[in-house]
DNA sequence: CTATAATGCGAGTGATCACTCGCTTTTTCT
DNA sequence: AGAAAAAGCGAGTGATCACTCGCATTATAG
Protein backbone atom coordinates (compact mmCIF):
# COMPACT_ATOMS: atom_id res chain seq x y z
CA UNK A 1 0.00 0.00 0.00
CA UNK A 2 2.18 2.95 1.25
CA UNK A 3 4.92 2.59 -1.55
CA UNK A 4 6.50 5.98 -0.92
CA UNK A 5 7.49 6.74 2.54
CA UNK A 6 5.96 8.94 4.87
CA UNK A 7 6.24 12.53 5.45
CA UNK A 8 4.02 13.84 7.81
CA UNK A 9 5.41 14.32 11.49
CA UNK A 10 4.90 11.11 14.03
CA UNK A 11 4.68 13.24 16.61
CA UNK A 12 4.05 16.70 17.42
CA UNK A 13 6.49 18.76 18.79
CA UNK A 14 5.25 20.71 21.71
CA UNK A 15 7.53 21.91 24.36
CA UNK A 16 10.06 24.45 23.57
CA UNK A 17 12.95 21.93 23.64
CA UNK A 18 11.34 19.75 20.99
CA UNK A 19 10.46 23.00 18.67
CA UNK A 20 14.18 23.06 18.88
CA UNK A 21 15.02 19.64 18.29
CA UNK A 22 12.80 20.10 15.06
CA UNK A 23 14.05 23.06 13.72
CA UNK A 24 17.42 22.00 14.26
CA UNK A 25 17.61 19.22 12.30
CA UNK A 26 15.18 20.79 9.49
CA UNK A 27 18.61 23.21 9.62
CA UNK A 28 21.08 20.63 9.46
CA UNK A 29 19.02 18.95 6.54
CA UNK A 30 19.44 21.88 4.86
CA UNK A 31 22.89 22.97 5.77
CA UNK A 32 23.90 19.31 4.77
CA UNK A 33 22.11 19.22 1.08
CA UNK A 34 24.03 22.46 0.83
CA UNK A 35 27.39 21.44 1.65
CA UNK A 36 27.39 17.89 0.33
CA UNK A 37 24.78 17.13 -1.96
CA UNK A 38 22.04 14.50 -1.78
CA UNK A 39 23.85 11.74 -2.30
CA UNK A 40 26.11 12.37 1.02
CA UNK A 41 23.11 13.24 3.17
CA UNK A 42 22.53 10.38 5.66
CA UNK A 43 19.98 10.42 8.30
CA UNK A 44 23.12 9.94 10.80
CA UNK A 45 24.60 12.65 9.77
CA UNK A 46 21.43 14.97 9.94
CA UNK A 47 21.03 14.30 13.48
CA UNK A 48 25.34 14.66 14.32
CA UNK A 49 24.95 18.01 13.00
CA UNK A 50 21.97 18.81 14.20
CA UNK A 51 23.55 18.10 17.67
CA UNK A 52 20.74 15.35 18.10
CA UNK A 53 20.60 11.56 18.57
CA UNK A 54 19.04 9.71 15.48
CA UNK A 55 16.54 8.23 18.07
CA UNK A 56 15.20 11.85 18.19
CA UNK A 57 15.52 12.40 14.78
CA UNK A 58 12.67 9.67 14.19
CA UNK A 59 10.87 11.02 16.68
CA UNK A 60 9.53 13.91 14.92
CA UNK A 61 10.28 12.51 11.24
CA UNK A 62 9.01 9.09 9.97
CA UNK A 63 11.95 9.15 7.44
CA UNK A 64 14.71 10.63 5.59
CA UNK A 65 11.91 12.18 2.73
CA UNK A 66 10.00 13.44 5.47
CA UNK A 67 13.30 15.72 6.63
CA UNK A 68 13.83 16.56 3.16
CA UNK A 69 10.29 17.36 2.07
CA UNK A 70 10.07 19.75 5.19
CA UNK A 71 13.12 21.22 3.78
CA UNK A 72 11.42 21.68 0.04
CA UNK A 73 8.47 23.36 2.29
CA UNK A 74 10.09 25.81 4.28
CA UNK A 75 12.06 27.08 0.49
CA UNK A 76 8.97 27.02 -0.95
CA UNK A 77 7.09 29.16 2.05
CA UNK A 78 9.36 31.85 1.65
CA UNK A 79 9.32 31.97 -2.22
CA UNK A 80 5.24 32.00 -2.06
CA UNK A 81 6.10 34.65 0.49
CA UNK A 82 7.36 37.33 -1.86
CA UNK A 83 5.53 36.04 -4.72
CA UNK A 84 1.92 36.27 -2.87
CA UNK A 85 3.26 39.91 -1.79
CA UNK A 86 3.97 40.78 -4.96
CA UNK A 87 1.15 39.40 -6.75
CA UNK A 88 -1.34 41.52 -4.51
CA UNK A 89 0.79 44.54 -4.93
CA UNK A 90 0.56 44.43 -8.60
CA UNK A 91 -2.97 43.93 -8.35
CA UNK A 92 -3.56 47.74 -9.42
CA UNK A 93 -0.98 47.67 -11.71
CA UNK A 94 -1.47 48.20 -15.38
CA UNK A 95 0.11 45.25 -17.37
CA UNK A 96 3.57 46.68 -18.10
CA UNK A 97 4.59 47.36 -14.80
CA UNK A 98 3.25 44.21 -13.20
CA UNK A 99 5.33 41.99 -15.36
CA UNK A 100 8.23 43.84 -14.57
CA UNK A 101 7.22 43.22 -10.96
CA UNK A 102 6.93 39.77 -11.56
CA UNK A 103 9.61 38.86 -13.44
CA UNK A 104 11.95 40.83 -10.80
CA UNK A 105 10.44 39.23 -7.88
CA UNK A 106 10.84 35.68 -9.68
CA UNK A 107 14.79 36.47 -9.80
CA UNK A 108 14.51 37.50 -6.37
CA UNK A 109 13.06 34.20 -5.31
CA UNK A 110 15.69 32.33 -6.88
CA UNK A 111 18.15 34.24 -5.04
CA UNK A 112 17.07 33.57 -1.81
CA UNK A 113 19.20 30.42 -1.26
CA UNK A 114 20.74 29.87 -5.17
CA UNK A 115 22.81 26.48 -3.40
CA UNK A 116 19.99 24.86 -1.79
CA UNK A 117 17.42 25.89 -5.06
CA UNK A 118 20.41 24.38 -7.02
CA UNK A 119 20.52 21.32 -5.46
CA UNK A 120 16.52 20.85 -4.70
CA UNK A 121 16.56 21.19 -8.37
CA UNK A 122 19.08 19.20 -9.88
CA UNK A 123 20.09 16.73 -6.98
CA UNK A 124 16.59 15.63 -5.43
CA UNK A 125 14.01 12.92 -6.76
CA UNK A 126 11.29 14.32 -7.06
CA UNK A 127 9.53 11.35 -6.19
CA UNK A 128 5.84 10.45 -5.03
CA UNK A 129 5.12 12.53 -1.88
CA UNK A 130 7.94 15.16 -2.48
CA UNK A 131 6.08 16.37 -5.32
CA UNK A 132 4.57 18.94 -3.23
CA UNK A 133 5.68 21.08 -5.84
CA UNK A 134 2.99 20.72 -8.09
CA UNK A 135 0.93 21.86 -5.66
CA UNK A 136 3.26 24.97 -5.52
CA UNK A 137 2.79 25.58 -9.20
CA UNK A 138 -0.90 25.66 -9.16
CA UNK A 139 -1.26 28.28 -6.60
CA UNK A 140 1.45 30.66 -8.92
CA UNK A 141 -0.81 29.59 -11.89
CA UNK A 142 -4.10 30.27 -10.37
CA UNK A 143 -2.89 33.90 -8.94
CA UNK A 144 -0.93 34.84 -11.72
CA UNK A 145 -4.44 33.85 -14.27
CA UNK A 146 -6.50 35.68 -11.87
CA UNK A 147 -4.46 39.06 -12.68
CA UNK A 148 -4.55 38.80 -16.04
CA UNK A 149 -8.46 37.82 -16.18
CA UNK A 150 -8.97 41.34 -14.24
CA UNK A 151 -6.85 43.28 -16.97
CA UNK A 152 -8.18 41.59 -19.88
CA UNK A 153 -9.55 45.03 -21.38
CA UNK A 154 -5.90 46.09 -21.75
CA UNK A 155 -4.79 43.16 -23.62
CA UNK A 156 -5.63 41.33 -27.17
CA UNK A 157 -7.82 38.99 -27.22
CA UNK A 158 -5.72 35.70 -25.87
CA UNK A 159 -7.16 32.71 -24.26
CA UNK A 160 -6.33 33.28 -20.59
CA UNK A 161 -5.16 29.84 -19.69
CA UNK A 162 -2.44 29.85 -22.57
CA UNK A 163 -1.02 32.99 -21.76
CA UNK A 164 -0.92 32.14 -18.02
CA UNK A 165 1.12 29.60 -18.77
CA UNK A 166 2.96 30.60 -21.22
CA UNK A 167 3.84 33.86 -19.37
CA UNK A 168 4.62 31.80 -16.18
CA UNK A 169 7.07 29.63 -18.06
CA UNK A 170 8.82 31.81 -19.50
CA UNK A 171 9.49 34.12 -16.73
CA UNK A 172 10.24 31.51 -14.51
CA UNK A 173 12.80 29.38 -17.44
CA UNK A 174 14.57 33.20 -17.14
CA UNK A 175 14.71 33.53 -13.79
CA UNK A 176 15.73 30.12 -12.88
CA UNK A 177 18.33 29.88 -15.88
CA UNK A 178 19.78 32.82 -14.83
CA UNK A 179 20.57 32.20 -10.86
CA UNK A 180 21.24 28.90 -11.53
CA UNK A 181 24.12 29.05 -15.11
CA UNK A 182 25.60 32.28 -14.26
CA UNK A 183 26.11 31.09 -11.10
CA UNK A 184 27.18 33.90 -8.59
CA UNK A 185 28.87 36.24 -11.14
CA UNK A 186 25.46 38.36 -11.37
CA UNK A 187 25.87 41.76 -11.94
CA UNK A 188 23.32 43.97 -10.99
CA UNK A 189 23.10 45.90 -14.45
CA UNK A 190 22.86 42.19 -16.30
CA UNK A 191 20.27 41.82 -14.01
CA UNK A 192 18.50 44.50 -14.56
CA UNK A 193 19.44 43.80 -18.81
CA UNK A 194 17.16 41.08 -18.55
CA UNK A 195 14.28 42.04 -16.35
CA UNK A 196 13.92 44.46 -19.15
CA UNK A 197 14.24 42.21 -22.10
CA UNK A 198 11.76 39.56 -20.69
CA UNK A 199 9.30 42.47 -19.48
CA UNK A 200 9.51 43.44 -22.98
CA UNK A 201 8.91 40.23 -24.35
CA UNK A 202 6.14 39.30 -22.29
CA UNK A 203 4.42 42.63 -22.46
CA UNK A 204 4.81 42.58 -26.50
CA UNK A 205 2.99 39.28 -25.62
CA UNK A 206 -0.20 40.31 -23.90
CA UNK A 207 -1.07 43.14 -25.65
CA UNK B 1 41.29 12.01 -6.20
CA UNK B 2 38.22 10.11 -8.16
CA UNK B 3 35.28 11.80 -6.27
CA UNK B 4 32.77 10.74 -9.22
CA UNK B 5 32.32 7.60 -10.76
CA UNK B 6 33.84 6.88 -14.05
CA UNK B 7 31.79 7.15 -16.70
CA UNK B 8 34.07 5.51 -19.40
CA UNK B 9 33.85 1.87 -20.67
CA UNK B 10 36.43 -0.01 -19.20
CA UNK B 11 36.90 -1.75 -22.15
CA UNK B 12 35.55 -1.47 -25.75
CA UNK B 13 33.22 -3.57 -27.54
CA UNK B 14 35.11 -5.33 -30.49
CA UNK B 15 33.44 -8.64 -31.76
CA UNK B 16 29.75 -8.57 -32.24
CA UNK B 17 28.69 -10.47 -29.62
CA UNK B 18 29.99 -7.86 -27.33
CA UNK B 19 28.90 -4.71 -29.02
CA UNK B 20 25.26 -6.41 -29.18
CA UNK B 21 25.96 -6.83 -25.15
CA UNK B 22 26.60 -3.52 -24.30
CA UNK B 23 24.03 -2.28 -26.70
CA UNK B 24 21.50 -4.76 -24.72
CA UNK B 25 22.71 -3.17 -21.52
CA UNK B 26 21.69 0.71 -22.10
CA UNK B 27 18.39 -0.81 -23.63
CA UNK B 28 17.54 -2.40 -20.39
CA UNK B 29 18.63 0.37 -18.48
CA UNK B 30 16.75 2.34 -20.50
CA UNK B 31 13.80 -0.09 -20.13
CA UNK B 32 13.99 0.16 -16.15
CA UNK B 33 14.18 3.67 -15.63
CA UNK B 34 10.87 4.42 -17.41
CA UNK B 35 9.45 0.99 -15.52
CA UNK B 36 10.22 1.75 -12.51
CA UNK B 37 12.09 4.61 -11.57
CA UNK B 38 15.83 5.51 -10.77
CA UNK B 39 15.66 4.23 -7.60
CA UNK B 40 14.96 0.95 -8.05
CA UNK B 41 17.47 0.60 -10.93
CA UNK B 42 20.10 -1.80 -9.35
CA UNK B 43 22.97 -2.77 -11.53
CA UNK B 44 21.77 -6.51 -10.98
CA UNK B 45 18.50 -5.68 -12.32
CA UNK B 46 19.62 -4.29 -15.25
CA UNK B 47 22.26 -7.12 -16.01
CA UNK B 48 19.34 -9.53 -15.66
CA UNK B 49 16.88 -7.57 -17.68
CA UNK B 50 19.70 -7.54 -20.32
CA UNK B 51 20.08 -11.46 -19.95
CA UNK B 52 23.47 -10.69 -19.34
CA UNK B 53 25.30 -11.34 -15.92
CA UNK B 54 26.73 -8.67 -13.51
CA UNK B 55 29.90 -9.70 -14.49
CA UNK B 56 29.75 -8.82 -17.93
CA UNK B 57 28.03 -5.67 -17.05
CA UNK B 58 31.60 -4.32 -15.27
CA UNK B 59 33.26 -5.85 -18.32
CA UNK B 60 32.11 -2.44 -20.71
CA UNK B 61 30.94 -0.11 -18.03
CA UNK B 62 32.89 0.97 -14.57
CA UNK B 63 29.94 1.98 -12.33
CA UNK B 64 26.01 2.03 -12.39
CA UNK B 65 26.89 6.22 -13.53
CA UNK B 66 28.33 5.12 -16.62
CA UNK B 67 25.33 2.91 -17.71
CA UNK B 68 22.76 5.72 -16.85
CA UNK B 69 25.15 8.20 -18.80
CA UNK B 70 24.70 6.16 -21.61
CA UNK B 71 20.92 6.29 -21.76
CA UNK B 72 21.47 10.31 -21.53
CA UNK B 73 24.28 10.60 -24.41
CA UNK B 74 21.92 8.04 -26.70
CA UNK B 75 18.95 10.47 -25.94
CA UNK B 76 20.50 13.14 -26.15
CA UNK B 77 21.91 12.40 -29.51
CA UNK B 78 18.31 11.83 -30.57
CA UNK B 79 17.37 15.20 -29.80
CA UNK B 80 20.75 17.30 -31.09
CA UNK B 81 20.23 15.30 -34.63
CA UNK B 82 16.69 16.89 -34.79
CA UNK B 83 17.58 20.47 -33.69
CA UNK B 84 20.86 20.63 -36.03
CA UNK B 85 18.73 19.17 -39.05
CA UNK B 86 16.17 21.73 -38.24
CA UNK B 87 19.03 24.53 -37.33
CA UNK B 88 19.91 23.60 -40.71
CA UNK B 89 16.51 23.73 -42.60
CA UNK B 90 16.01 27.29 -40.98
CA UNK B 91 19.23 28.79 -41.63
CA UNK B 92 17.46 30.63 -45.28
CA UNK B 93 14.31 31.58 -43.33
CA UNK B 94 13.31 34.56 -42.21
CA UNK B 95 12.74 35.14 -38.17
CA UNK B 96 9.33 34.56 -38.29
CA UNK B 97 9.34 30.90 -39.93
CA UNK B 98 12.36 30.29 -38.36
CA UNK B 99 11.37 30.87 -34.89
CA UNK B 100 8.15 28.60 -35.62
CA UNK B 101 10.41 25.43 -36.85
CA UNK B 102 12.43 25.75 -33.66
CA UNK B 103 9.58 25.94 -31.48
CA UNK B 104 8.03 22.91 -33.54
CA UNK B 105 11.19 20.86 -32.89
CA UNK B 106 11.60 21.65 -29.33
CA UNK B 107 8.42 19.82 -28.84
CA UNK B 108 8.72 17.32 -31.23
CA UNK B 109 12.16 16.57 -29.29
CA UNK B 110 10.31 16.39 -26.03
CA UNK B 111 8.03 13.80 -27.61
CA UNK B 112 11.01 11.29 -28.72
CA UNK B 113 10.48 9.60 -25.44
CA UNK B 114 8.78 11.59 -22.74
CA UNK B 115 8.50 9.40 -20.26
CA UNK B 116 12.36 8.43 -20.14
CA UNK B 117 12.33 12.52 -20.36
CA UNK B 118 10.53 12.99 -17.26
CA UNK B 119 12.34 10.29 -15.56
CA UNK B 120 16.14 12.12 -16.72
CA UNK B 121 15.12 15.43 -15.95
CA UNK B 122 13.15 14.91 -12.66
CA UNK B 123 14.66 11.67 -11.25
CA UNK B 124 18.34 11.56 -11.93
CA UNK B 125 20.41 13.45 -9.54
CA UNK B 126 22.52 15.24 -11.76
CA UNK B 127 25.90 14.72 -9.95
CA UNK B 128 29.87 15.60 -11.33
CA UNK B 129 29.94 13.34 -14.95
CA UNK B 130 26.31 13.31 -16.10
CA UNK B 131 26.15 16.98 -16.46
CA UNK B 132 27.45 16.14 -20.59
CA UNK B 133 23.78 18.47 -20.08
CA UNK B 134 26.25 21.62 -20.42
CA UNK B 135 27.30 20.67 -23.69
CA UNK B 136 24.72 20.07 -24.85
CA UNK B 137 23.11 23.24 -23.47
CA UNK B 138 26.34 25.37 -25.09
CA UNK B 139 25.30 24.02 -28.55
CA UNK B 140 22.16 24.83 -28.98
CA UNK B 141 22.84 28.29 -27.78
CA UNK B 142 25.99 28.22 -29.81
CA UNK B 143 23.32 27.24 -33.23
CA UNK B 144 21.00 29.45 -32.34
CA UNK B 145 23.21 32.50 -31.67
CA UNK B 146 25.10 31.93 -35.03
CA UNK B 147 21.60 31.89 -36.35
CA UNK B 148 20.21 35.17 -35.02
CA UNK B 149 23.95 36.97 -35.55
CA UNK B 150 22.86 35.90 -39.27
CA UNK B 151 19.34 37.55 -39.43
CA UNK B 152 20.59 40.68 -37.22
CA UNK B 153 19.04 42.98 -39.91
CA UNK B 154 15.44 41.66 -39.60
CA UNK B 155 15.45 42.50 -36.26
CA UNK B 156 15.56 45.39 -33.88
CA UNK B 157 18.68 46.21 -32.02
CA UNK B 158 19.31 43.42 -29.63
CA UNK B 159 22.33 42.08 -27.84
CA UNK B 160 22.37 38.82 -29.56
CA UNK B 161 24.05 36.84 -26.39
CA UNK B 162 20.67 38.15 -24.26
CA UNK B 163 18.41 37.39 -26.61
CA UNK B 164 19.73 33.64 -27.31
CA UNK B 165 19.63 33.16 -23.66
CA UNK B 166 15.82 34.49 -23.39
CA UNK B 167 15.09 32.59 -26.71
CA UNK B 168 16.61 29.18 -25.88
CA UNK B 169 15.28 29.74 -22.11
CA UNK B 170 11.62 30.65 -23.40
CA UNK B 171 11.35 27.87 -26.13
CA UNK B 172 12.77 25.24 -23.98
CA UNK B 173 10.84 25.82 -21.31
CA UNK B 174 7.25 25.73 -22.95
CA UNK B 175 7.96 22.21 -24.83
CA UNK B 176 9.42 20.97 -21.40
CA UNK B 177 6.37 21.97 -19.46
CA UNK B 178 3.78 21.58 -22.33
CA UNK B 179 4.98 17.96 -22.78
CA UNK B 180 5.54 17.06 -19.33
CA UNK B 181 2.58 18.88 -17.52
CA UNK B 182 -0.09 18.04 -20.25
CA UNK B 183 1.42 14.65 -20.03
CA UNK B 184 0.04 12.56 -22.58
CA UNK B 185 -3.62 14.06 -23.45
CA UNK B 186 -1.88 16.61 -25.88
CA UNK B 187 -4.07 17.19 -28.63
CA UNK B 188 -2.60 18.35 -32.05
CA UNK B 189 -4.87 21.50 -31.67
CA UNK B 190 -3.58 22.44 -28.23
CA UNK B 191 0.27 22.15 -29.53
CA UNK B 192 -0.74 24.13 -33.05
CA UNK B 193 -2.02 26.87 -30.69
CA UNK B 194 0.61 26.63 -28.14
CA UNK B 195 3.24 26.82 -31.31
CA UNK B 196 1.68 29.78 -32.30
CA UNK B 197 1.48 31.70 -29.07
CA UNK B 198 4.66 31.21 -28.27
CA UNK B 199 6.28 31.82 -31.98
CA UNK B 200 4.38 34.74 -31.50
CA UNK B 201 5.71 35.99 -28.73
CA UNK B 202 9.65 35.18 -29.66
CA UNK B 203 9.10 37.07 -32.93
CA UNK B 204 7.28 40.16 -31.63
CA UNK B 205 10.42 40.09 -29.00
CA UNK B 206 13.29 39.88 -31.44
CA UNK B 207 11.43 42.57 -33.80
C1' DC C 1 7.61 15.24 46.30
C1' DT C 2 5.96 11.72 43.34
C1' DA C 3 4.01 10.01 39.32
C1' DT C 4 3.51 10.33 34.65
C1' DA C 5 4.31 12.02 30.38
C1' DA C 6 7.49 13.92 27.09
C1' DT C 7 11.85 14.00 25.16
C1' DG C 8 16.27 12.15 24.19
C1' DC C 9 19.68 8.61 23.50
C1' DG C 10 22.85 5.56 20.31
C1' DA C 11 24.49 0.78 19.75
C1' DG C 12 22.75 -2.48 16.93
C1' DT C 13 20.10 -4.78 12.95
C1' DG C 14 18.65 -6.13 8.61
C1' DA C 15 18.48 -5.20 4.03
C1' DT C 16 20.25 -3.44 -0.03
C1' DC C 17 23.47 -3.04 -3.65
C1' DA C 18 27.55 -1.74 -6.24
C1' DC C 19 31.18 -4.16 -7.46
C1' DT C 20 35.11 -8.18 -7.63
C1' DC C 21 37.31 -12.41 -8.79
C1' DG C 22 38.31 -16.89 -10.24
C1' DC C 23 36.68 -19.50 -13.57
C1' DT C 24 34.30 -21.28 -18.16
C1' DT C 25 33.00 -20.64 -22.89
C1' DT C 26 33.48 -18.62 -27.37
C1' DT C 27 35.97 -16.38 -30.96
C1' DT C 28 40.04 -15.16 -33.55
C1' DC C 29 44.64 -15.91 -35.06
C1' DT C 30 48.35 -18.64 -36.98
C1' DA D 1 44.59 -28.09 -34.82
C1' DG D 2 46.27 -25.47 -30.91
C1' DA D 3 47.10 -21.22 -28.56
C1' DA D 4 45.82 -16.90 -27.15
C1' DA D 5 42.65 -13.33 -26.65
C1' DA D 6 37.98 -11.83 -25.90
C1' DA D 7 33.68 -12.34 -23.81
C1' DG D 8 30.80 -14.14 -20.32
C1' DC D 9 29.54 -15.92 -15.86
C1' DG D 10 27.33 -15.33 -10.95
C1' DA D 11 28.10 -16.45 -6.03
C1' DG D 12 30.04 -13.82 -2.78
C1' DT D 13 31.86 -9.53 -0.23
C1' DG D 14 32.13 -5.34 2.07
C1' DA D 15 30.19 -1.15 2.93
C1' DT D 16 26.50 1.78 3.59
C1' DC D 17 22.43 3.37 5.73
C1' DA D 18 17.64 3.87 7.06
C1' DC D 19 15.48 2.74 10.89
C1' DT D 20 14.27 0.27 15.82
C1' DC D 21 14.18 -0.58 20.65
C1' DG D 22 15.08 -0.58 25.39
C1' DC D 23 16.54 2.54 28.49
C1' DA D 24 18.00 7.33 30.55
C1' DT D 25 16.99 12.06 31.34
C1' DT D 26 14.07 16.08 31.77
C1' DA D 27 9.73 18.39 32.18
C1' DT D 28 4.88 18.85 33.82
C1' DA D 29 0.88 17.65 36.76
C1' DG D 30 -1.34 16.59 41.00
Amino acid sequence: MARTPPTKPRKNALQARSRATVDALVEATARILVRDGFEKTSTNRIAEIAGVSVGSLYQYFPSKEALVAAVIDRHNDEIMGLVRTTLVEVADLPVDKAVRKLVTVAIEAHRINPKLHRVLAEQIPRTGQLADVEAFNREIHTLVRAYLESRRKEMRKVDVDVATFICVSTIEAVAHNTVLDHAEVLSEKMVRTLVDETTKMVVGYLR
